[in-house]
DNA sequence: CGTCTCACG
DNA sequence: ACGTACGTGAGACGT
């Protein structure tokens, strides 16, 4: 596979870290971090390890005889769902929430990536594993650069980190826009989905729009949070139990807003079935590029295991044609960046999003190049067509948390 | 080394 | 009545 090339230039090439500003990021937030200890302290009236699950359970649960929400194998849960319902009766559960946060962020970020800079380069540099998988993904290792916090204000600093390795230049990230819901309705042919992405319309307001039966006028913020869910959801064969779980709503009701995605979406439910029928006749399933996934347990008494391996095989297409379209990206680019002779450096994949080093001389013409290659992946010079257009965001920034 | 927890797409 | 959303990697604890 052509791949292997630019996965080992990405690796060798590394990515540069601003190791000042994450070690004055850490001295930030080992004081907040110490102090929200004491609080703690304070409010248990007593120390303990607050790193372990075990003592922080017989504190919640036996000492303070707060309501077990969770069960594990080895007692209660103290997990994030478990503290935020917890929040709402007891103060404590929200400082535990933000000392999880920051003591997740300091142990496995702040504190750890400045120690793995190669001495010799002065960057980190990844592994990629391409055969790790079970649907063609990459996966990144020692250290994983594929987990990079983003969602929380205090993660998006953790990004600012990473910058350019000469002074001047810029960070591009190019992200593919919902390139799974797109490769869905490539396979699904589903004719109101197509027609969405044909439109450029915004997916998440146009699923609002079919399951609340509403013009779009009325799609509020709330509406569309909803529908983005579910539009998620579907991608891994979700049950109304889970979609009601999620959004803290009821079974029913969330039992009617997937019903009413496949009244709108049918072709979507159609893909689903066929996606499972063809697990059980084949043994497997397979990506745009024919890549198999056997689905060992699609035929199993066990309905828990079976169903599992239902939701496998509607999942893995979507996620590993995604996955197979950036590949094919990656190549293209790759070899267009060296036949243009750009100094500009690819140095990550995250799976849906590529990012770069760029010298700011070559950043319009990256700009075109990446739109170009990325929006009609090609295998072998020929195009791999698909129903939807796809599309792709390309953000600049002096380091990539400021890619926004 | 298994378990729990949590970071990302 | 059952258990319930796909795919990863890593740190801390406790045995």
């Amino acid at each position: 596979m052509p791949l292997i090339e630019v996965l080992y230039k990405i690796e060798a090439t590394g990515v540069k870290l601003n190791i000042d500003f994450l070690k004055e990021l850490s001295k930030s937030v080992t004081l907040k971090l110490e102090n929200l200890t004491k609080e703690i302290y304070n409010m248990v009236g007593e120390e303990f390890n607050l790193n372990s699950p075990k003592q922080l359970s017989k504190i919640l649960f036996e000492k303070l005889k707060l309501p077990i929400i969770k069960k594990i194998k080895t007692g209660a849960s103290t997990d994030v769902e478990v503290l935020e319902e917890l929040s709402k009766i007891s103060p404590l559960a929200v400082i535990l929430l933000n000392y999880r946060q920051l003591t997740k962020l300091k142990n496995t970020y702040i504190d750890t990536l400045p120690n793995i800079v190669n001495k010799t380069t002065n960057k980190v540099h990844t592994s990629f594993n391409q055969t790790g998988t079970s649907t063609g993904r990459l996966s990144s290792e020692n250290p994983n650069l594929q987990n990079i916090p983003i969602k929380t204000e205090i993660g998006r600093e953790i990004r600012k980190a990473f910058i350019p390795s000469k002074p001047e230049w810029k960070i591009l990230s190019a992200d593919y826009s919902q390139i799974d819901l797109r490769v869905l309705a490539h396979f699904s042919m589903d004719k109101n989905l197509i027609d969405a992405f044909n439109k450029d319309e915004d997916i998440h307001t146009r699923t609002a729009i079919e399951i609340f039966n509403i013009p779009k006028e009325m799609v509020d913020s709330e509406k569309r949070r909803i529908a983005k869910t579910v539009n998620f959801g579907i991608i891994y064969g979700m049950t109304p139990f889970g979609l009601a779980k999620e959004l803290k709503i009821s079974k029913e009701q969330a039992k009617e807003y997937i019903e009413n995605y496949f009244l709108k979406y049918p072709g979507v439910k159609m893909y689903m079935i066929g996606a499972v029928e063809k697990a059980k006749k084949l043994g497997y399933v397979d990506t745009i590029l024919n890549r198999r996934r056997y689905i060992t347990n699609i035929n199993s008494k066990n309905r828990i295991i079976r169903e599992s391996a239902e939701r496998e095989a509607i999942n893995m297409p979507i996620q590993g044609s995604a996955s197979d379209i950036i590949k094919l990206a990656m190549i293209n680019i790759y070899n267009t960046i060296k036949k243009e002779n750009l100094s500009s450096k690819m140095i990550l994949q995250v799976h849906d999003e590529l990012v770069f080093e760029c010298n700011p001389k070559e950043l319009d013409l990256l700009r075109k190049i990446l739109k170009e290659i990325m929006e009609n992946p090609t295998i072998s010079g020929k195009p791999l067509k698909l129903r939807v257009p796809l599309k792709i965001d390309i953000k600049i920034g002096d380091n990539w948390g400021e890619c926004k």
